[in-house]
DNA sequence: TTGAAAGCGTTACCAC
DNA sequence: GTGGTAACGCTTTCAA
């Protein structure tokens, strides 16, 4: 790597200092009052000799990187992967650059993660928060950092969020089943004290209150921590054990996928037997023999609308902003 | 924000030099010889004053900004984010972290991308590179840049790459099927003049010479700018307008899923009609009536193996490693 | 309209 | 053992 053009080496070229050559080379000019052969020798030489500004020294002199982190729960995931899509497009079109990491729902990675994104001096952070996070996140509030929580967010934390209107998807989604006539219908979630989850489960226990089938409220509750098998076990024994059970709802993504594979393995038909609602899409839900009645989340303006207020913080909003976006519904064969 | 904590500040508190701060605090005091008593006073300030080193200074100062430039065809595709993934926990593990962007497999994004990277002064790149990017990576290698190209290479440039070895997996492929007594079979393919499928191609037809069957050779190639619904369609009216045809493999992912949506449209029997062979993996294959026959990569080693000899690279390795991995074949109902 | 120089936080060389 | 200081590449204030 043969040695950076610095405006240094603009400035010597055409013995001039180095401050025209920033005023011009960062467009101001004009407010700096640059004669305009100056302006043009100065842009000429900088081409001739190839020359790109150092957003290093830029930022070490200015305090902004122009750096997002992104910490998510797991890009391998779908639902995290087009995010992080959606969110680096978005950033990029307003110059800044992401930083990604995968805290695996773990405290302790979601910790060092954070620590690597603040040792690179980010301007701000994006983040869906893992259990027990909470005081990191309180720590980087201390600190005035900007944030945006994304997907989930602490109810007594008083941060700018961007996430699903939970209730009302759930809400509308059990509504539906009872009105196709099902009425012993169980939910299926993780454990999790999070907001997400919390919701979810009360948008189905209070739909389920609010048209007198109190007694039939199920909620089973499949620890994060369990296997792929442990959780395919779990979901066939609770269908296996209740055979009133004339319906069901997966409150995310894998555990729609893994209950597809048990129910598939217990061979019941779909919906006559069993209705099925899953959470987020996939291809897979095309291909189950009953293709899937699903709750779609909003990506592309959760995306945008996470990058949009963090950029916003970053520049001085102090205003705290908390969207809860509104779902999709798609009604299909399995309900 | 407050005011960062330089090493300034803790060489002011102690009446002492930033030299011996910085011979202390990053752990080379005994070759500095710098007494104990001091070492223990700066960390102990250090720890007191809460400092955090800035890389961004580090960086300026010394050239490395132990950041790792990824650029992916597309975060949101499966493959390549279990592979962002891995890379990611990789590098993490090394102390490097991931700048990433996706092409989207056009050229020009490609090329903004790479300037990107190159601005923020990445000390190396790993690339799946798209169709029409080779002078972009020969301009980085010119400038003698630390490259490793993931999933494809160019085979007149002389870089280090990570790849399958994707004659040898549809080689297997290929003989699979013969064997099992389909011999018309056809397969498809994205439009490009790329080696991966190139050489899928030339697995599938080689093996096909080979077995006497070079009459049956087909190859369909569907242009990767086509609409899903495009893919779909040539892929439907393929195996319509040649009833004899017994057998398909599709040489890659996406190709895959959309065929199975044409396949099943078509209510083809499987694989008493037709037998399939698939490409990478997903949780669709294990839905598809006839659970599939797939090609699977080694992602993690792919990952691991991409990192590794990148940051061989960084640190002054001038070796070219070219690594073709082996893939797995999981042969199951559709074949 | 242009220039000189300070300063951002490190590191590393050389001197004491 | 320890200190002074230049240098990395840029922006910005103050002067001219």
């Amino acid at each position: 790597m043969r040695k950076r053009v610095s405006m240094k080496d603009i400035a010597k070229e055409l013995q001039v200092s180095t401050a025209l050559v920033s005023y011009v080379l960062t467009g101001r000019e004009n407010e700096k009052r640059v004669s305009i052969e100056m302006a043009e020798k100065i842009r000429k030489v900088a081409k001739d000799l190839n020359y790109k500004p150092s957003q290093l020294a830029r930022s070490l002199r200015g305090g902004a990187t122009m750096t997002i982190g992104l910490l998510l729960a797991d890009i391998a995931n779908p639902f995290f992967a087009s995010l992080a899509r959606i969110i680096e497009d978005e950033a990029a079109k307003r110059g800044y650059v992401v930083l990604i990491g995968s805290s695996d729902e773990s405290a302790e990675k979601s910790a060092s993660l954070l620590d690597t994104f603040i040792d690179r001096q980010v301007d701000g952070f994006i983040i869906v928060p893992t259990e027990g996070s909470k005081e990191q996140i309180e720590s980087l509030m201390e600190k005035n950092n900007a944030i945006v929580l994304l997907d989930r967010y602490f109810p007594d934390l008083n941060t700018s969020h961007v996430c699903l209107n939970n209730y009302n998807a759930i809400a509308e989604a059990t509504t539906h089943l009872i009105q196709k006539g099902h009425n012993k219908i169980v939910m299926f979630v993780y454990q999790s004290s999070q907001i997400p989850m919390q919701e979810r489960v009360r948008g189905y226990v209070e739909t389920m209150k609010g048209l007198n089938l109190e007694r039939n409220i199920k909620v089973v509750e499949v620890p994060y921590s369990f296997t792929k098998l442990e959780k395919e076990r779990l979901i066939k024994m609770t269908l296996q054990n209740d055979i009133n059970i004339d319906a069901v709802i997966f409150a995310n993504n894998s555990l729609t996928i893994i209950g597809l594979y048990a129910i598939y393995q217990l061979g019941l038909k779909v919906p006559e037997e069993i209705a099925i609602i899953g959470f987020d899409g996939s291809e897979v839900f095309d291909f189950f023999y009953a293709p899937l009645t699903y709750v779609e989340q909003p990506l592309v303006e959760i995306g945008i609308k996470s990058v949009e207020t963090l950029i916003g913080i970053i520049e001085g909003a102090t205003e705290i902003k908390q969207f809860e976006l509104a779902h999709t519904f798609h009604i299909r064969n399995s309900s």
